[in-house]
DNA sequence: GCCGTTTTCGGCCCGACTGTTTTCAGTCG
């Protein structure tokens, strides 16, 4: 942020836009802005991280208020960030409020009015003073602030500081589905379900929700706040518990009668966006929602219910279908749903083969016969072998001599399938280096031996956009590769993805039929699902594969599928969901 | 801040829990 737009710098991709935004919100907030001023900074931000097309380029062609929730006033603030580098506006109230301000933001249960007040009242300005002050007890000289809030708030600078951070969501998503069977367990429980962000199956999760129905939802607030996952209760009633597990995640719990199960697992799915504009369009129809139901709008007084029992009917009281929880991102589900053209989302069981995994010809755990059993056992129709080319010698790439070894193993295990008659294929490919110098590594004297290459990037990164850009059109272009292994290089939690202009790449992959991986591996997820949809939009085809360095991995296909149906991918735009014959046709095109 | 087949002004989603302010503001989702 800051020094970005300039001419020869990295161009400014949506997300470094929506970051802009939501700082800029943060510190409205501290300025006691307007709240429905504040949500129009939100809601863009949001907008602008899940945009199909690049700002960059609509500012070129003076086209930002086509955006929605970009107005005149927006427009012009990211338009002198493009131009510029920086916003007028943003950097004095920047001056106005510290950066130590702005960070007490994150710390839970302290706000915006909070972190004015000390600041302005006590001149406060980062979260090591505030701890100081809280341990003296100087915050309660403050009117509404008291010995407990100062106390809470030790506790939750605490939690701040060891960062509970956002977890993966294969590692939340099974805590998820263990304390849902412990609730489903109870006696006083009705049905349960998890919603939030795990519904929606974001990569990453920060908390978990967990939704209820009962007749007695005391005794089910009692009863989770039993539980042994539990490490802390942090608020509870007797309809609601917010919890914390031992991993520093924090977990909520509501309970709702039956009659309110659709209208509140659908509230407590979100996204807030999503959930701002279903209520507004139930406004408009004179009806208003709320996590108990659909109501006939009548003044001050309670209306009538007409929906709530389940999901179906609080989206058809507002004369929408059903929308599945993975669009729920108010990115044109909504518009989408009214106009009938909502996605038939891909399924995991409309994947027919995985077609990126590793054996111990490179750095896998076992051979080609395990990995091939391990997924006919999945019901899978083919496996496609993808060990590392010679040049990755960290990853045990194989020499042209392994290669061979290798499709000897391989054609030996079709020819006993066959024998059997088992359906069932083992598909010989190659996980090829795209090199620095823009040449892919593969051994000349094998090449006819593959089925398909698979090329991708290990080694050189550059944060060089440009020279990136140029290194994976070129693969693309080379006519050697049926795919481009997860394409941005990303590292979720831990590793940005390398610049890369990505709507180069995907008229590169359009016009050459190259297709690009969604790679299921949990902190990949690469493409990811903003990324998936462009290249839809633009006709590339993509594949979805685990990149399995052990049988336990395989399992891993779930989460691409996920990413993809963020994506509103359908099966057909998969190539690993076709028939084998359609595959190998596919790939015999470029040989 | 945005937005408009009821509006270019006046709307904008809604409720639970906490602490402390005896009627509510702040925070969260």
């Amino acid at each position: 942020m800051g020094t970005r737009g300039v001419i020869g710098m990295p161009r400014v991709t949506n997300a470094d836009i929506a970051d802009v935004l939501d700082r800029l919100a943060d510190l409205l907030e501290l300025d006691n802005a307007d709240q429905f001023r504040l949500r129009s900074y939100r809601r863009a931000a949001e907008t602008v991280r899940g945009y199909p097309e690049e700002l960059a380029n609509l500012h070129a062609q003076r086209k930002l208020t086509t955006v929605p929730g970009i107005g005149k006033s927006l427009a012009e603030k990211i338009a002198e960030y493009l131009d510029t580098g920086q916003i007028g506006y943003l950097e004095e109230l920047r001056a106005k409020y510290p950066e130590g301000v702005v960070e007490m933001l994150n710390i839970p249960g302290f706000g915006p009015r909070s972190a004015a007040r000390v600041f302005q009242e006590l001149h406060i300005s980062s979260i090591a003073e505030l701890e100081q002050a809280a341990r003296a007890g100087r915050l309660r000289t403050l009117p509404g602030f008291g010995a407990k809030t100062e106390e809470r708030l030790l506790h939750n600078i605490e939690l701040y500081l060891q960062a509970s951070e956002r977890g993966l969501l294969a590692d939340v998503l099974p805590v998820a589905k263990g304390l849902l069977a412990k609730l489903r367990a109870l006696p006083e429980v009705a049905q349960a379900e998890i919603a939030g962000s795990v519904r929606r199956r974001r990569e990453t999760v920060g908390d978990l929700d967990l939704l209820v129905t009962s007749e007695q939802p005391a005794r089910v607030c009692e009863a989770f706040r039993g539980f042994e996952e539990l490490v802390e209760v942090i608020a509870a009633g007797d309809t609601k518990v917010s919890a914390r597990l031992e991993s520093g995640r924090q977990v909520d719990l509501r309970v709702v009668p039956q009659e309110s199960f659709g209208a509140a697992l659908q509230y407590f799915t979100g996204s807030q966006q999503h959930n701002i504009s279903v209520r507004y369009r139930a406004n408009q129809k004179g009806l208003t929602i709320n996590e108990y139901g659909v109501f006939v709008e009548e003044g001050d007084a309670k209306g009538d219910l007409v929906a709530g029992r389940d999901e179906e009917e609080v989206y058809a009281a507002i004369d929408l279908p059903w929308i599945p929880p993975e669009l729920r991102e108010n990115r044109g589900e909504i518009e989408a749903a009214e106009a009938g053209t909502l996605p038939a989302l891909i399924e995991p069981g409309d994947i027919k083969g995985d077609l990126q995994v590793h054996t111990r010809y490179s750095d896998g755990h076992q051979s080609v016969r395990e990995m091939a059993e391990a997924a006919r056992a999945l019901g899978y129709r083919f496996i496609g072998i993808t060990d590392h080319s010679p040049s990755l010698y960290v990853a045990g790439g194989m020499t042209s001599d392994e290669v061979r070894w290798q499709h000897d193993e391989i054609v030996e295990a079709n020819a006993e399938y066959e024998g059997q008659g088992v359906k069932f294929t083992v598909l010989h490919g190659l996980e090829a280096d795209i090199l620095p110098d823009g040449t892919i590594d593969i051994p000349e004297e094998v090449y006819q031996l593959f089925d398909y290459i698979v090329g991708s990037v290990h080694q050189g990164f550059t944060p060089d956009a440009d020279r990136m850009t140029t290194r994976v059109v070129g693969a693309i272009e080379s006519g050697l590769i049926d795919f481009v292994g997860h394409p941005t290089g990303r590292v979720l939690l831990k590793r940005d993805a390398y610049g890369l202009h990505l709507d180069a790449v995907l008229e590169a992959a359009a016009s050459h039929d190259v297709a690009l991986e969604i790679n299921a591996f949990p902190n990949r997820l690469d493409l990811c699902d903003v990324d998936a949809r462009r290249a839809r939009d633009r006709g590339v085809r993509l594949t979805i594969n685990t990149d399995s360095h052990d049988v336990a991995h395989l399992g891993f296909m779930q989460y691409g599928v996920y990413t993809a149906r963020r994506g509103w991918i359908e099966a057909a735009d998969v190539v690993n969901t076709w028939n084998l014959e359609d595959l190998r046709s596919w790939f015999r095109k470029r040989r």
